[in-house]
DNA sequence: GCGATCAGCT
DNA sequence: CACAGCTGATCGC
């Protein structure tokens, strides 16, 4: 049997089975991986990756064929492929020149989603889409050695013909063409999935995948479309309308005994998303005048959000359940059991072993129903936001993902460390997440937030959000770091550094001169005396001198430490000046792609170690000698000696000696602690203090009381 | 068994 | 201690 014919006779699941239930043994006899419910999207793609969507349709013959016939050969191409993820600036830029973009430059986040579909494309073949999209727009060969397969794999015809498929894929005369965006179609019934998130496109292929029966006939993908995706078809068409949904909105007011109001919600295209965030100056702006109506709906809200902090089980019904919108409404009705006067359901309250309640019932808009209903979620509205996560003047918060609540739609991620994004999983669902494009990125890729949550934050350039102009500038932290200028309408400005290290560039940033700083909330991880450590580039030179030194013996294994992200510049500037290679693991190549690095760097990348005596290992594993000598003997063959370098601030701590490294020997391991710091020295701290001089200060890091806060201040100032 | 949270550790 | 992030215990589903 061919792997196609296997797949055809997969038995019909309903949906909640493909959703709930263990794997089928036809999935495993596919060789899918293991499949528990849900399936991921990666195998959803694995499963998709088995099938093309017609015979008939191959590359060389785009020219020919249907735009619909043209996008569904490209999308199922897409799924049919491993998932690179990723989309280079390069081919970002060639994209953004030749389809039709969003006309809001600040929401990219449609056109990222189909772009990505190209990018897809890109990754596998080494004659790559990039390649012929750059070429042809460029009338350059492609890049790094494509040329030649390029030249030998396909004729000159096909830049020709992905011009036309980029000129069908974008034919504003067609239908389905919505305001410059490109359609989604599922690849297997062919149906418009354009407005469905990611996930929802993914449990959509999926019915079809899991509805798959012999070809029969008429069906161009030999698909046949199944009772359940009508289901599915039907109540997505509801989340697909342009139209807003103020159903459950006025179902509230009604329950509010403000049926009255019921038109100006309606005018005003109010969902329940809307209705979460709206202040009272909305409700005056909206005509809602009167102070009875206006303060009970502000009172309603109020209590909504502490509702939030409450716990309550969700009733479930898998069977009516099918998509993101049933599941919407689903939540939506319950949530308005929040509400005095409008108890339907039960409402039960429980702790876990910690004493802190489970926010069971989720007011997800966005997460799958399985998501909801199995997944816990961060427990974030019972906590007090601290000061340095809010932003006076604004309605936003900063690296608070610790602290989610209904009150704040507006998320900023200041850069992609632990400690900061910590509370972000993959189902947030409170609005959208603000950040540079290489956090986003990585956000994206390590955690899986879909990219519709996602909007990057152009570096240098001011954007307007929500009525608030905001400005990120690199913080010379790690990589995608951003400090973010905030100037809402009060013209009360807020910088917020998140983690930082003052540069020579910062202090050329005309915005930071020109603009009265009213608040800094700033990274005082280094705010003490005792942390005057060296700027980076002596300790660069320190570890690349010591590697000299340590080089007599031709059987030393070198090793760098890192953070996920962090630390790169050490190992690259090793890399560049003793031209070695460096090696890396496939993992962390994978996150250094993300960082954009010129290629001039990357070339001294490897993930073959035997080509390099150099190592970049996570920094945790040097902290101890225990460690070291766990590699060491797995390296005993190759190497009789290990250097490891660990390069943290901590190094000059209290009581240490001041110097650019400290040499500890145990045995035949040698371990350096370097002062190599991705945050300010208490010297540049209190340089960018005065170069700033903000009316108030807000530390964000050793500031749990007061006394400290205040004492940092003190010492800044003085 | 999976995923999330937390304490403990480096 | 922190940084940033790992391990292991525990919990809910």
């Amino acid at each position: 049997m061919s792997e196609d014919d296997d797949f055809q006779t997969t038995p019909c699941l309903p949906l909640t089975a493909s959703l709930n239930q263990k794997p089928t043994s036809r999935r495993k006899h596919n060789s899918s991986p293991a499949i528990s419910s849900p399936p991921t999207f990666t195998q959803t793609i694995h499963s998709a990756k088995k099938r093309r969507p017609s015979p008939d349709v191959t590359e060389n013959n785009l020219a020919i064929l249907s735009r619909k016939q043209c996008k569904t050969f490209v999308h199922a191409e897409a799924f049919r492929r491993t998932d690179p993820d990723l989309i280079s600036p390069k081919l970002m830029d060639t994209l953004n020149e030749r389809l039709p973009s969003n006309s809001d430059t600040a929401s990219c986040n449609f056109t990222w989603a189909d772009k990505k579909v190209y990018a897809y494309l890109d990754a596998v073949d080494s004659y790559s889409m990039e390649s012929r999209l750059l070429s042809s727009s460029t009338g350059e060969g492609g890049e790094g050695g494509c040329d030649g397969l390029f030249d030998n794999e396909v004729d000159g015809e096909s830049s020709t013909q992905l011009d036309v498929l980029l000129r069908l894929c974008s034919d504003p005369d067609t239908d389905n063409f919505d305001h410059g965006c490109l359609v989604v179609e599922c690849p297997l019934c062919g149906l418009d999935i354009s407005d469905l998130n990611d996930e929802s496109r993914q449990l959509h292929t999926n019915a079809c995948l899991d509805k798959c029966d012999t070809p029969t006939g008429n069906s161009p993908h030999g698909c046949r479309r199944p009772q359940i995706l009508e289901q599915v078809t039907e109540k997505s068409s509801v989340s697909t309308s342009k139209q807003v949904d103020v159903a459950p909105v006025i179902e509230w007011l009604h329950s509010l005994g403000l049926g009255k109001y019921e038109d100006t919600f309606v005018k005003e295209e109010i969902d329940w998303d809307t209705l979460q965030w709206l202040t009272e100056e909305d409700l005056i702006s909206i005509g809602i005048n009167a102070l009875g109506p206006r303060r009970k709906i502000v009172r309603a809200l109020s209590e909504f959000r502490k509702g939030v902090d409450q716990s309550s089980k969700m009733e479930t019904d898998d069977s009516k359940h099918t998509t993101d919108r049933t599941n919407n409404l689903a939540v939506n009705r319950l949530i308005t059991d929040y509400f005095a006067g409008s108890s339907i359901h039960e409402k039960k309250s429980f702790r876990n072993s910690r004493g802190q309640s489970m926010m069971e019932k989720s007011q997800s808009n966005s997460a799958p129903l399985w998501a909801v209903r199995k997944k816990r979620v961060p427990d974030g509205g019972t906590k007090t936001i601290p000061l340095w996560c809010c932003i006076p003047g604004t309605p936003f918060r900063v690296d608070a993902f610790r602290y989610l609540r209904r009150d704040c739609s507006h998320w900023f991620l200041t850069h992609f460390h632990a400690d900061h994004y910590q509370g972000l999983t993959k189902y947030f669902s409170y609005g959208k997440i603000y950040c540079s494009l290489i956090t986003a990125k990585l956000v994206n890729l390590k955690i899986g937030i879909p990219w519709d949550k996602l909007q990057v934050l152009p570096l240098n350039q001011k954007i307007s959000i929500a009525g608030v102009d905001v400005t990120v500038f690199d913080a010379n932290h790690c990589p995608g770091a951003i400090i973010i200028l905030f100037e809402p309408l009060n013209s009360k400005a807020v910088l917020h550094t998140g983690d930082f290290r003052f540069s020579e560039e910062m202090a050329n940033i005309d915005a930071l001169h020109t603009c009265p700083i009213h608040t800094l909330i700033i990274d005082t991880t280094y705010c003490d005396p005792q942390y005057d450590f060296p700027k980076q580039e002596a300790v660069i030179q320190f570890v690349i001198e010591a590697i000299q030194a340590e080089s007599f013996n031709p059987r030393t294994l070198f090793l760098i430490g890192c953070y996920t992200i962090g630390k790169e510049r050490l190992f690259l500037e090793v890399a560049r000046v003793l031209h070695t290679k460096v090696y890396v693991t496939a993992a962390k190549l994978r996150v250094l792609k993300c960082l954009g690095l010129p290629e001039e760097d990357m070339q001294w990348l490897t993930t073959r170690e035997q080509e390099s005596h150099i190592h970049v290992a996570p920094l945790w594993t040097l902290a101890s000698f225990k460690r070291l000598k766990q590699i060491s003997s797995q390296y005993s063959d190759r190497f009789s000696l290990i250097v490891a370098f660990s390069p943290t601030g901590w190094t000059f701590g209290k009581g240490k000696k001041k110097s650019t490294g400290r040499r500890w020997q145990q045995g035949t391991i040698i371990r350096y602690e370097v002062p190599y710091s991705e945050h300010c020295s208490f010297t540049e701290l209190k340089e960018f203090v005065k170069f700033l001089s903000p009316l108030n200060i807000i530390p964000s890091v050793n500031n749990h009381e007061q006394k400290s806060s205040n004492a940092m201040i003190a010492l800044l100032t003085s």
